[in-house]
DNA sequence: GATTGACCAATAGTGGTCATTCGGTCAACA
DNA sequence: TGTTGACCGAATGACCACTATTGGTCAATC
């Protein structure tokens, strides 16, 4: 029973990704979603106390699979803990997750509505203020930058790319992934320390940092 | 007479700008802006042969004015001459232009549809290939890149933050202006080469091209 | 007890009307 | 001759009545 109610929690979230990917938010009606996952309307909210819970489960469980797939690239990959292989990494899996993108990237009119909706199911920040002090003192970056600044930095340099994609799509544009590559050099010159130290550290950080995942939705009764 | 029409002419793209700057180019209707620029409907006409060309010239303009103002922060500054000062600069001066500003950051939203329109109005390329062959050649910029993915990666980086600023907004976040002067660290570390060379012909080089800019919209006719 | 789907009030969409506003012209005017 | 603003057909969008769909509930059913 609780495996099988366990199954039908994850049908239900599948649906509603695959639902949210095709037509947006809005547009993935609860019937939708209940019907993509054979089962009654009524067993949606056996499981979730409204749509939007049902959502903010979607992307919360989106962000976590996210979060230790990187994760896994990170630690399989012996300069993985250093920070432009936590920035490369990061980058590869979100490009390879369509869900993800879907969250970020849209500012409200990708395929003319998809993922049209609140604000809400973005977040903010993955490698926050913290995380930074924790590589900066296992000498992973340098020391003499502020956490906070560099933080949304790394944010932009993820994010802003991909914004600006639609507005600089050309014909002699370069493919995304050939910017991020110069961008994860820039990365090495720029953000780490001269001196060489040891990456499993950032191994470790990075794998706390998924480990503690939970998002805070804008607002606050989830209702 | 032809001082008296070249007043008009300009008082036209003053007021253009205006009315853009208000509510979008879609609300700006010709009848207001000849209002705001105390002429007579018709004279819009007399001036230009459509409203297009109009709001062309007011573009054109105001990326010629927007050039030359960056040349000149660029001369005053002995280090101006390096990528990353004609990167610092172009930033400071875009972020100093209101409707510079609204060119690239809109992508349709601002303010509801201020701005709302055409692709047609949003330079694709800033410094272009050639540009960074010139500097290059004049080792101001590392020669082993291709210039095609900087020229694309400069302009990532000029755009990209802009319209990430939105998505990221948090009361933590540092401001736009923090994060651009970090960029530029980057881009000194990741792009210039390591013996430093005469800035000078890195002025040379963003004054020619400033001279050199004329806009070319997408549809063909301007009509 | 677990599950369903008919049912509800509320909201979002649909098609059609029509006054307004638009870009652009040009006869009249200064 | 240079300038104007009334005027044009086309396009827009505010408004309406109406219909379909929505998120959510709960008596009936399995």
């Amino acid at each position: 029973m609780t495996a099988q109610n366990s199954d039908r929690r994850e049908d239900l979230l599948d649906a509603t990704v695959a639902l949210i990917l095709r037509g947006g938010v809005r547009r993935a009606s609860v019937e939708g979603i209940a019907r993509e996952a054979r089962v009654s309307k009524g067993a949606v909210y056996l499981e979730f106390p409204s749509k939007t819970a049902l959502v903010d489960a979607a992307v919360q469980r989106e962000l976590s699979r996210y979060l230790h797939s990187t994760a896994a690239r990170i630690a399989a990959d012996p300069e993985g803990g250093r920070l432009s292989g936590i920035y490369r990494h990061s980058i590869a899996e979100l490009l390879a997750r369509p869900f993800m993108r879907a969250i970020y990237e849209d500012d409200g009119r990708i395929l003319d509505g998809l993922i049209r909706g609140p604000v809400r199911y973005r977040p903010r920040v993955l490698l926050g203020e913290e995380f930074l002090r924790t590589m900066a003192d296992a000498g992973l970056v340098r020391a003499d930058l502020d956490p906070a600044t560099m933080s949304h930095l790394l944010s932009v340099l993820s994010v802003g790319p991909l914004l600006a994609e639609p507005v600089l799509r050309d014909q002699s544009a370069p493919a995304l992934e050939a910017t991020f590559e110069l961008l994860a050099d820039l990365v090495v010159a720029g953000l780490e320390p001269t001196l060489r130290a040891d990456p499993e550290a950032g191994v470790r950080a990075f794998q706390k940092l998924a480990d503690g995942v939970t998002l805070t939705f804008d607002g606050e009764r989830p209702r």
